[in-house]
DNA sequence: TAATTTTCCTAAAACGTTTTCGTAACTTGA
DNA sequence: TCAAGTTACGAAAACGTTTTAGGAAAATTA
């Protein structure tokens, strides 16, 4: 109810007949008060209810303990991205056990008018940018990338920053030689549009099916945005009606699995008896789906975590530490949606 | 690459040989200041690439610009969660047109040890602050909610507080009458567990039951989480074995429906054409789900529009603005999980 | 005892803004 | 011509911290 006013330091100086000085360093626990200092000082300030405050400290200190997130542009998901959506949550997590709060980078402001991400960034003081799932080839990203505020990216390297990646070449590697091993030799490959985790993955794709010995037609191959299932589902249609179709196909994400879903039950078929498939990133509802998606799960914990680590680090350590890529292994989860055609 | 030192006003002033306070007013656009002055000003500021600093602007005016979101706790799924994922997204965009950003309000802080929600909202000096997807009946929220910030909270109403719901009373009853009038007269509800929304919802589910002369068993009733796919399997699958078996079943969100259809395709039964099922919420993938689900789709948008629009009006008008419960409308998706029994 | 060191505290400046109040110069009206 | 009003600007205080440079008193040493 008693609105009352904020409590300073001043007042906690005055109710401990100290000195603002003696205050703040009790409180901060220097070297030079007495421990008996110490301990009147922190009573009264807890009794009066005391906490800093933060714009002072700010402006004082020129550290904010506020990260920003770059995390989506206008043609993307943002938020509503499963994996990213889970990136970010332990990311957060993990700088607010380090005292950082989490505020989302924009540039519409009224105000001043339009912000660049970097302006804006600059603006909001933030100690760190964290930046995820979002157009990397626009100029504005790179302008932030190389402002001198400490970055990390995730899924995209750029030169000399750093980076936490999820193995996507091992990731595809491991899944094509598991439906390989499992006796299917026709696969096709929907894979996401061109960005960087779809290069290294189409990569790994045909260099682990030239190690394999396997034959991959070009009809095999199909482009889809990710997140595209309405794209998934015509591309597999496609696929279906080749004369010599493929036993297995893979898809960019398991979102867009389920448009392969679909377009098979259209079709009359069944999975994985008579046509298997697999997905990627193990988001929730793939996972709890029956039958199970067949899947290269992301540790999007891991990843957030060290994401969070490195941005920290070059943060707190701005001297010592190099920027570096991180690169986070995913695991295969064998699912239910391939089908075991050898033994 | 030249790390220049941050430009303030007493550099402009300098450059434009005037004092600080009238380059200040000069850029705040006041009434006082000449016209070309303001011009002179504006184009040096520019030129010099000076943008405000937002801390020391806090510290004299005790604005922020910043508005808190508290979005979950660790029992929840929060930013996960796609049905408040996409009202956040909404309510998120909508304030950044108004120069607001979003910080995530947190508890766990390492420098001032264990911070309570209102305390870190008081740190951080939020203008306002919004609250969904959170346990409402946890004493910090309450808390929270009850301290002198103004405050919007989403699916839950607080007394005298603003809040936004959506109309899961009108929800339920569209979604029980389309079902009746598709001529289903064994209509099972499976429901989530005890919050607000499970209540409104239960309620209208009797009251609209009764208004149609229809009878529900009790064992056509059961909880279950929210989101718990385990669950709604396990549920799915009792009501499956009875020997009076219902013709068509509501789950309480989308996420839990794919419980449901898991068991039922395990029972080798088919949607619709054996047995109807209908979700709550339009996630993303029950509209691209085929068959499409029979949905409440809930107007995220709306929802997270109005919030923003509540929120920022209580920040900036306190005298006038009156704490009010919005009410959003969702509408009936009719998709093709319900199997129509009579013409 | 005197010199030195250590302990504990303070005054004051500074961070970059906003805002109040004052005032000089100019304009207006009678 | 003079009083009153208007316009355009500046000086200085204030917001709540941190930090530097001292300095008085107490403890230690020689």
């Amino acid at each position: 109810m008693s609105a009352r006013k904020r409590v300073s330091l001043k007042d906690i100086a005055a109710a401990c007949k100290v000195s603002v000085a003696t205050v703040s360093k009790a409180l901060n626990d220097q070297a030079d008060i007495g421990q008996e200092t110490k301990d009147l000082v922190r009573e009264t300030a807890e009794a009066m209810g005391y906490f800093p405050n933060f714009a002072a400290k700010a402006l004082k200190t020129n550290r904010t303990y506020n990260i920003g997130l770059l995390f989506m542009d206008d043609s993307q998901s943002g938020l509503t991205h499963n994996y990213f959506a889970r990136v970010i949550e332990s990311f957060k997590k993990k700088i607010e056990e380090k005292g950082y709060d989490l505020t989302f980078i924009s540039n519409n402001r009224s105000s001043q008018g339009y912000m660049s991400y970097l302006a804006h960034a600059r603006y909001r003081n933030f100690d760190g940018v964290a930046i995820a799932c979002v157009d990397f080839y626009k100029p504005e990203v790179e302008e932030l990338v190389r402002g001198n505020i400490p970055v990390v990216t995730i899924d995209h390297v750029f030169n000399d920053r750093s980076a936490i990646i999820s193995d996507n070449v091992m990731g595809i590697k491991d899944l094509l030689t598991y439906i390989y091993e499992m006796g299917h030799r026709k696969i096709a490959y929907i894979h996401g549009s061109d960005s960087a985790v779809t290069q290294s993955r189409i990569k790994s794709f045909y260099k682990t099916a030239m190690d394999l010995g396997l034959e991959i037609p070009d009809e095999y191959v199909l482009e889809v945005e990710y997140r595209d299932t309405v794209g998934a589902q015509r591309a597999t249609e496609k696929l279906l009606e080749l004369s010599d179709r493929p036993t297995c196909i893979l898809y960019p994400d398991d979102f867009a699995t389920f448009g392969g879903i679909n377009a098979i039950k259209q079709k009359g078929l069944r999975i994985p008896d008579d046509i298997s498939i697999a997905g990627y990133d193990g988001i929730d509802i793939a996972m709890k789906y029956s039958p199970q998606f067949t899947t290269i799960v992301q540790d999007t914990d891991l990843l957030g975590r060290k994401a969070a680590e490195k941005l920290i680090d070059s943060i707190e350590n701005p001297r010592t530490t190099l920027s570096e890529q991180v690169i986070v292994p995913g695991h295969l989860n064998e699912g239910e949606t391939v089908k075991r055609l050898i033994s």
